[in-house]
DNA sequence: GTTGGTGCAAAATATTTGCAGCCTT
DNA sequence: AAGGCTGCAAATATTTTGCACCAAC
């Protein structure tokens, strides 16, 4: 993680009201350690394994709030919990689900923005974000499926 | 509800070996009853409510099999739990989420369909759904908050 | 009659919240 | 010092499951 990540939370609690706290700061490390995609759990287990000592209802609560300052987004995955992942770096993308392996591929595309955006345009709707799952299988999934079929 | 879902359900389910029952009928007749987008609590209460005694297990259960049949899908929506669409005459869409009043729009492109389609075949990945979730506000509520300021 | 289905209540999963004491500002 | 923050445990919310009895085929 980049000090970056820090400096933007802060400031955005900051405005807020709201204080930097020692747990924020980790959750925050554990947040942008390295995984693109993730869920609360993965949080509170890594915090744990590394030794720091955070509740659970404070990963909660602390994923809130950088969802708030817009350092996470929410990706609605297949399951029933939620999943988050970074913004900075990554800004806008959408995401290829494969049911084999589990992978989340992102991908970006000029023309299906444009087309999305002319489809709001359409129906008067005032976009403010959207998401474009597609589920289905990836290519390493399928050579490997040809290459030893059951 | 035309006949046509119960033909489709009771054949999935012989298919299946399985089984049609009362609390079957009656669940397959209430999601079909007019709700296009609906949760299982929907469905639960709206059969209570018509004097029709079947438990919350069994709407569950049922709506597993409904989508196991082609006949149901889920959307996912901004909340924790699963929504529900008809799928029968209405093909494929994608939605327009209005933060405002909670509508959901459906709507239907061709050409977002096909570039959806190259972005896959760029990636090697074979789609087998997708869902496009747009979230904003809705021409209604836009108008609305202009004629009447806060 | 066989085997899958049902209701109920308990379990499982995911997330939120009340509260008393703690720590950032 | 003041008020937000934390952990804990209990509460919620949603969905699943074990089990004994029941019903569709």
């Amino acid at each position: 993680m980049e000090a970056n990540e820090e400096v933007i939370f802060r400031d955005y609690l900051s405005g807020e009201g709201l204080r930097f706290t020692l747990e924020r700061r980790l959750i925050l490390e554990e947040v942008f350690r390295n995984h693109d995609h993730f869920e609360a759990e993965e949080i509170a287990i890594g915090l744990r394994q590394r030794g720091k000592r955070v509740s659970r209802a404070s990963v909660y609560r602390t994923l809130h709030l950088l969802t708030g300052s817009g350092l996470l987004r929410v990706v609605h995955s297949e399951e029933k919990h939620s999943h988050y992942e970074h913004v900075l770096g990554h800004e806008h993308h959408d995401h290829l689900f494969c049911t084999s392996c589990g992978r989340i591929i992102e991908f970006f595309d000029d023309g299906l923005e444009e087309l999305q955006l002319r489809c709001c345009t359409r129906h008067g709707f005032m976009p403010k974000s959207h998401e474009l799952r597609i589920v289905g299988v990836c290519a390493e999934c399928i050579s490997n499926a040809s290459t030893s079929p059951a």
